[in-house]
DNA sequence: CAATAACGATAGTATTACTTTCAATTATGA
DNA sequence: TCATAATTGAAAGTAATACTATCGTTATTG
């Protein structure tokens, strides 16, 4: 089982060697460590005892890099999505597991191959917002770059309007409910007076099911 | 009528001269222009007529001026949030008016002073979070950097409260309606898929007074 | 075994993100 | 008003960043 990644996103597929995935691997370590301002491919390539232009062969810039942990991160979360919804009948029930799906947590050595899902999950929350807040975004987002997002986005908004056909904001409140969890996780860690959540996602994921099913009932006609 | 901003941000006070106020009106422009990425010192001194040097007098990194336009902004904000309820009794009415002064669209040409309020605006949605998604986070906050973010955030959370004493997410709440409204406003712009929102803020507006109403009432005792 | 793909090594460029020093100008208050 | 301090400008310098290019060696594969 393979996660797909828009190919515009890389030089070389960097599951193609085993230095492409040296790269994912370490540069998902890497970026953990130092934060995506501090990291350089120069970093990189020293971590990796190989040199900067290998790395440059893969990734044309740590941007792309980034965009291509975010697209494997969504891959890989709506493959859970669909497998944890796939014989649920319920679209309450499927808008409770998928929130639980968004909000877990994710522990530090959870692997899947050579990818640690738990500091893939630590980058999402933290730097996966400036994969889209820059001046490229529309030729980005023409590319297809933010495929993955906008796919999982789509399905829970189905789940939604399954839920209650009149109500109009299924993406909106969507979107707000992936990007609040993610603020309120960071928040918790960093500006824990931005936020009443601490400790593990089960508040967080009853908060943000409460929210959602109050806000779809509402607007029933 | 002043806006306090943390002193420990800026080495000079921009306010204190006429090229520190062409520092911050100049820099709200040229940010908006370019995005935070491109924008450096450089380009602002020439565009100013002046030197590097003389830009660094009053802030010791571009992150530095951006911490002081997000705190101006929100200093700004919660001026006009005070303003905007002082007389209002009712709690539900008040938190009303909070998210329409949150969510308010600014016009480009809307000057407080110098300083463009519509721009300023922008920035604050596409490039705020910026200011607190860093490996520095923990330490400025320490230094009080997001003071200004976290009083607006209290005051609404205290207007929760008031509505519904039992309600115990007050400030996840109000952080979810602040970074909602501007990721939506982000995402009509550039990735529409991702919301329901597009126009002017009145629909939004509504959204989330509506979210906020029925998340507040439900955990009712 | 010949071709080709992958990698490493080295070097080079333009730009960024600053710091330092010194001189000229401007403001201020004794 | 004159001395003093504060402010700005000009110039130069540094280390790091974000790449690009070339070339030789080593694997891989057909």
């Amino acid at each position: 089982m393979q996660i797909q990644v828009n190919e515009k996103i890389f030089l070389k597929d960097p599951n193609s060697s085993e230095l492409g995935k040296k790269i994912i691997s370490n540069g998902i370590e890497l970026i953990n460590e130092i934060g995506l301002e501090s990291f350089t491919f120069r970093k990189l390539a020293t971590k990796l005892e190989t040199t900067e232009s290998s790395i440059y062969r893969y990734f044309e810039s740590k941007h792309k890099l980034l965009l291509y942990l975010t697209s494997w991160y969504w891959g890989w979360l709506e493959y859970h999505l669909v497998f944890s919804t796939a014989n649920i009948s319920s679209a309450e029930e499927r808008l409770k597991v998928a929130i639980k799906v968004i909000s877990k947590d994710i522990p530090d050595n959870e692997m899947f191959g050579h990818i640690n899902l738990g500091l893939l999950n630590k980058i999402v929350i933290s730097e996966s917002s400036k994969a889209y807040l820059t001046k490229q975004v529309d030729d980005a987002n023409k590319e297809g770059f933010y495929a993955g997002y906008k796919r999982m986005v789509l399905r829970i908004s189905e789940i939604i309007k399954e839920l209650n056909p009149n109500f109009g904001f299924a993406s909106t409140l969507t979107s707000t409910i992936i990007e609040g969890i993610h603020d309120q996780k960071y928040f918790a860690e960093h500006l824990p007076t931005l936020t009443d959540i601490s400790g593990d996602s089960s508040v967080l994921t009853q908060f943000y099911t409460d929210m959602a099913i109050s806000t779809i009932q509402q607007n029933t006609k």
